[in-house]
DNA sequence: TGTTGGTGTGCAAATTTTGCATCACCCTAG
DNA sequence: CTAGGGTGATGCAAAATTTGCACACCAACA
């Protein structure tokens, strides 16, 4: 089917910004793939891109139509799952956004369940924080998005949401390991590692430490929940994630995960979600069940 | 449409359930088409028609393939109207499906009053009964519906609603010709003249006559109004019909409209409605403002 | 002012699409 | 049982389209 080749084309010019660019990672010349972009311009009766010295640039009619494309390159997927599915295989693959607390064992352990069931599906998981997972969303490189505290949920279509409360973490011999509750205040007379603002829990914990008025002074802080909780397994410092992020068999880390009461720090949310509006293909509307359907029951 | 041109073929195809035919009515010959045909069905990795020794029949996944088709071909006007719509000119085409009563009025007025604005748009109407007008919404033949007493509400999105009372028409010279408010009653002693049973009108009248235990004898039965009209006309007999179906100037027809009595016989319910999830035309999309707005103040 | 990196175009070669003739098949009518 | 009129599939040569090279052209920049 001639036209889908001629939408991957255009979409890779647009990506590269260049038609020679583009003629070469597509390896084809670059002088068809410039007739054939000018054919499309001609049918539509319109230029899709402004000619620059350097290269190209989308026009505004570029980017009406290259939603178009990006939503039929992936609407003739999904019709291909649906199509499978109809000969009882389920193939496809899933692409999944999400927050970086999905990653160590949450969405491991589904995708290894489902793919029990459905050998033939594959993923892509791909860490997005609280603004681009909605973006991705937005430009189909994702089917779903999990997002701990999104940013905003415009284009978001909720498929189901899951109270996350905060956990402090410590290392096993820390004075506050013993405790089984504790309060956000009782962490503050230790250093503390922490996430970047990008993390949803670092914004529940700045707005907490707003409202005493106080501002926190990390001594470490990093986009890496990895790297803080190795720093924290060998000091003094406390750090703190959200209860689906924690990891199993802490103690081998020589960590303690301690709930921090929900009367002082309020749980936050985490969203399971599609793009508003669209279908998924077969089997991210059949996973995305099965995911329902778990977080349902904890 | 040179691009998609395989969608066409394929649509025709299934159409005509003859790749012969198709051919024929493409202007191509069969053995190209079928060839087309063959390409795509590789591409997809499943055949789309069964082969029957009297032509062709669409697989359950050519019908999966059909909805992507008729779906492709719309959004691709939809988006050439949104990418003229950025330069200022309104362009595009309108499918509209409606009731009989919107025919003599309501409808050339409205499309009137919307040319004047964007003389670049054009429009085709068809007659849809209140089951028809559903499906050539689902097939996408149809971007707007009009329906007075639709079968059923499944996939629409309805855009307004609007209430029509029943009138009776009769004789200017007919001895009820001179009440202001009449009775279902009032009418029965007179021969009728009824639209048949697709009409919804004829439905809320089936409706009151069983509650009276009571069936309707008509002496004429047509589904064409205009015919209704001027046998009334031309005698005592009784015909009904909603508010916005009365034509203009019933006088110089020799015709008086009365109003039935609501609490008698209740107003039904006509609706202005688009496939469940779709996105419309610019025009169409604008267009059904306008009908929105212009049903409000009403 | 020359160089660099980009798009657009003429033309011949390569590739793809097309249509004719023909096959194999199935159903129906005689 | 055969003949005839449908159907879709296929081999092959002609037609049409697409491709890539060479080169023109243009704007920015050193």
């Amino acid at each position: 089917m001639r036209h889908l080749q001629d939408y991957l084309f255009f979409k890779t010019i647009a990506g590269a910004g260049s038609i020679r660019k583009a003629a070469e990672s597509l390896t084809i010349s670059s002088t068809a793939l410039n007739r054939r972009l000018i054919s499309i311009e001609e049918e539509l009766g319109v230029e899709l891109f402004e000619r620059l010295p350097k290269g190209v640039r989308l026009s505004s009619a570029g980017e009406v139509f290259l939603h178009h494309v990006r939503q039929q390159l992936t609407d003739i997927e999904r019709v291909k799952s649906q199509i499978s599915d109809l000969y009882g295989e389920r193939r496809g693959h899933i692409n999944i956004a999400c927050s970086q607390a999905l990653l160590p064992l949450f969405l491991p352990e589904h995708i290894a369940q489902y793919r029990a069931l459905h050998p033939g599906v594959t993923f892509t998981v791909h860490k997005r924080d609280r603004l681009m997972a909605e973006e991705s969303l937005r430009d189909m490189s994702s089917d779903l998005a999990i997002v701990f505290e999104p940013e905003s949920l415009a284009d978001f279509q909720i498929l189901s949401i899951s109270l996350q409360p905060a956990y402090a973490l410590v290392a096993m011999d820390h004075p506050l390991a013993n405790k089984a509750l504790i309060k956000f205040s009782d962490c503050l007379q230790y250093p503390l590692a922490l996430p970047t603002d990008d993390y949803g829990i670092r914004r529940i914990l700045n707005k907490k430490a707003n409202s005493l008025t106080l501002k926190m002074k990390p001594v470490i802080e990093s986009d890496s929940f990895e790297f803080l909780r190795h720093s924290v397994a060998l000091g003094e410092c406390i750090t703190f994630q959200i209860e689906i992020g924690l990891p199993k068999h802490l103690e081998t880390m020589n960590l303690k995960a301690i709930p921090l009461d929900e009367n002082d720090v309020p749980a936050g949310i985490m969203y399971l979600a599609q793009l508003k509006g669209r279908t998924l293909p077969v089997a991210a509307a059949k996973f995305s069940q099965q995911l329902i359907t778990n977080l349902a029951v904890k």
